[in-house]
DNA sequence: GAAGTGTGCTACTCGTGCGTAAACTAGTTA
DNA sequence: TAACTAGTTTACGCACGAGTAGCACACTTC
């Protein structure tokens, strides 16, 4: 049982590996029970996701976790190794989506700036979605140390990828001249922040604050040609 | 003056009564015990503002930061109600220097452009300090009911103060035509991710990280003049 | 120097929440 | 029907962390 449990519970290609499977051969498909199984711990994850991103990963215990699913503590322990493990698989998740939808962006092609813009909207979908809100939710701090790097590397991933584009969209001269670094923080940061107030319950659609939110980045606050750089100005500012 | 902005907001409120009191009589100030007292208090505070940032507010416990001011757990008590309270502090610093940062802003003049631009910087300034990061680091579901709404309250009124300048700038013409809710939590958002990866041992002082960021915001991602507005353009995206 | 007060400590209680052992149930195969 | 296995349960151990009681050591003030 220990080999097909571990082979059924790795997260990541399990999907693609039944999938291949299924398409080969449809009645040797994998045992109707090991795909419950699968649809089983993708409940828990999703629902585990739901209730970090309402109140916190350490303000939720597995019992509500449990509870909401209808089950017991120990029933959840079937389906995952510990509560880090869900966390972790979580935000691997979210991760996983967002460096898919980034490297579906740079095959559909364009120049820099059409690849950048695409990769904002996936971003921008991806965080109000349950495993992209705890992707961006939870510090790193709150995963512990074996994986914690692994999470910061693929962050950083993101970031680079946002990074390069913004440089070679200055290249282009599509994107206006900027520090590439800070721009791409900028981006990010504007857009993991819809994942902290946007509400779907709320009077906007998630369609019209990606459109919105990504017109506001583009263009910037300032009418356009209305100052020809950032001139000094006066500086105006009175300390406190 | 950011600098003194600083070090003045940093090291405690020094409510206005007790530096009137300090002001006309120095050395019939508060018992210097009293004054002792507050530091004391303060720096509980501070050092848990900082171990939160760090290790997230249930990751850190009462002992820790009594071991990093070295005493022990009781000790606390003695300066602070309970944890919570410690929190609520923390975060009502943060929120108190925001808003009179703001204020301040208002009171030196100038068109909304003008001071949208100074609450920005005072906005990106604080949130690289401990109580201005532990404000934007910590969700609202941390805090306990009594507190949270008052918490959200003093949060929605700073970004109300955002959308009414950018509203106020968008009838000037200083500031592009858009939906003054959508573009206060662009701006918002951007800075406030300030708080979540700016390292001051880095190889970029706070002053230029906010000064670029500023910039970012203000010009936008596209080269100006490039698009004419946001034209539709080929709205080229593949889905997911 | 004794009483009073402000400050800190040691040594506890108690709740909560993770994780586990072991038993029970249902569905499958021999 | 008996044996096996996947899935779930009840009942518990155990650690950790918030908060408290009560003593100890100053330092002032009479």
């Amino acid at each position: 049982m220990t080999a097909e449990h571990k082979a059924g519970a790795q997260p990541g290609k399990a999907s693609s590996a039944r999938r291949a499977r299924a398409v080969v051969s449809p009645w040797a498909a994998p045992s109707a029970r090991e795909q419950q199984r699968e649809a089983k711990r993708n409940a828990v994850l999703t629902t585990a996701a739901r209730m970090f991103n309402e109140r916190g990963f350490h303000a939720t215990s597995l019992d509500d976790i449990a509870a909401s699913l209808n089950v017991t503590k120990p029933t959840l322990y079937y389906y995952v190794k510990n509560k880090d493990e869900i966390l972790l698989a979580c935000v691997n998740k979210g991760l996983r989506m967002t460096l898919d939808g980034i490297e579906a962006s740079r095959q559909a092609g364009g120049n820099a700036l059409d690849q950048l813009r695409a990769c904002m909207q996936v971003y921008a979908e991806i965080v109000v979605q349950p495993f992209g809100m705890c992707l961006i939710r939870v510090g790193d701090e709150e995963v512990p140390e074996p994986s914690r790097t692994e999470l910061r590397r693929m962050k950083s991933e993101i970031d680079l990828a946002f990074r390069r584009l913004v440089a070679r969209g200055v290249q282009e001269g599509s994107i206006a001249p900027c520090d590439p670094k800070i721009m791409a923080f900028v981006i990010a940061g504007a857009l993991s922040w819809i994942g902290r107030w946007y509400q779907p319950e709320g009077n906007y659609s998630a369609q019209q604050v990606v459109e919105q939110c990504l017109a506001a980045l583009l263009g910037g606050v300032l009418t356009r040609a209305s100052e020809p750089k950032r001139a000094a100005r006066k500086s105006g500012r009175t300390p406190s």
